[in-house]
DNA sequence: GTCTATATCCAGATAGAC
DNA sequence: GTCTATCTGGATATAGAC
């Protein structure tokens, strides 16, 4: 019955992704807190009981999110920094990304607005934490050795390397903020104006 | 009696705005779901029951902070609007004092963070959403306003002034967040950075 | 004005039937 | 795997003494 086995395990990661990705939203709009398990089950479209059949708990739910913010943050930014293109490049091609990527609407944003909250916040469980202080500057360092590496081409301009991969990452964050915020209403702006700050 | 009605009432204002100081800061670490009226009391340094005089409920508390948070921002920026100097040198002025403002950990910065979180939230009391309604756009229109009366007189970029409104509060947003998350660790980044999107 | 005690409600988590 | 019913703790808000 190997058969079935897999159509098992196929319905169960299914259920979690249900779960994981109902919560992300939540979590984003409505805060860890007041969120709902109940509310995270009825849109996920099960029972509560059914909920808590595949997590423990809430925490667990949101420290698995946290794992997996970093983990698709870190790694697109790490895969892009090894690419066999110029810095200038690189950077062109990570804004153009992240804003694409936001603009599609895609779970990137919710991370994104999942991660920034968790910094701020001081009520995350402990291995949240733990995840996130091991992973929060991964994608800082990788920009500003990106950054670096323009700088000694001369390709970028010469400010702070560190200063310029937090404006980097702050104007992206700010954009998912804003985009969360308007909804509908939002339009990406002119990316240039960005790109302008590097180069 | 005079004298009495009057220290009653600065007591009265007193007990108020340690309410209002410490709900601030708990609402931005730990949401406003997760901020218990108990936790605001004992850090305001007075009893549950108190506090509930001062104040009819949580929401209460935080509709009255998400309309003195616009107050305090939008009136920044207008009143600088109003300055007699060259637009210019009302955004040199305007990144100088935003970013001076979050460094020296004034109230300024909590009170982004507070907004920030409450554009993204759908959780929200029904009279905040009006204050944020009404209120949200004021500072992005103000800032444009300068910036095409800078491009006008041919001392600013010509990108499109509403994007570069944009990234303007984007970016200040963007260091509050970053503040509030790195504590002790954080150091302001080098201001000029931000200038060249603009000059 | 200020406190303690408590009524009431609601949410997290579990038990157990199907 | 999935549901309903329920236990239990804790949070909002109020009552009433000082």
């Amino acid at each position: 019955m190997s058969r079935n086995r897999e159509l098992n395990q196929k319905m169960r990661d299914e259920r979690r992704e249900q779960i994981l990705f109902t919560a992300l939203r939540l979590f984003v709009v409505k805060g860890v807190a007041g969120t709902r398990m109940r509310d995270i089950a009825a849109e996920a479209g099960m029972s509560l009981g059914l909920a808590y059949h595949y997590f423990l708990s809430k925490e667990e739910i949101y420290t698995e999110l946290i794992r997996i913010a970093y983990e698709k943050m870190n790694g697109a930014i790490l895969e892009l920094e090894k690419m066999t293109v110029s810095p200038r490049k690189k950077i062109r091609l990570a804004i153009d990304r992240m804003l694409e990527d936001l603009n599609a609407g895609e779970d990137f944003g919710w991370y994104c607005l999942l991660t920034a909250q968790a910094g701020v916040s001081l009520e995350i469980p402990e291995e949240a934490r733990a995840v996130m202080d091991k992973e929060r500057n991964v994608a800082f360092d990788a920009m500003e050795r990106i950054i670096l590496e323009g700088q000694r081409d001369g390709s970028v301009k010469h400010y702070d390397a560190k200063d310029m991969s937090l404006f980097f990452w702050t104007a992206i964050n700010g954009l998912a903020v804003n985009k969360a915020a308007r909804g509908e209403a939002f339009r990406m702006p002119d990316v240039s104006i960005l790109a302008r700050m590097f180069m």
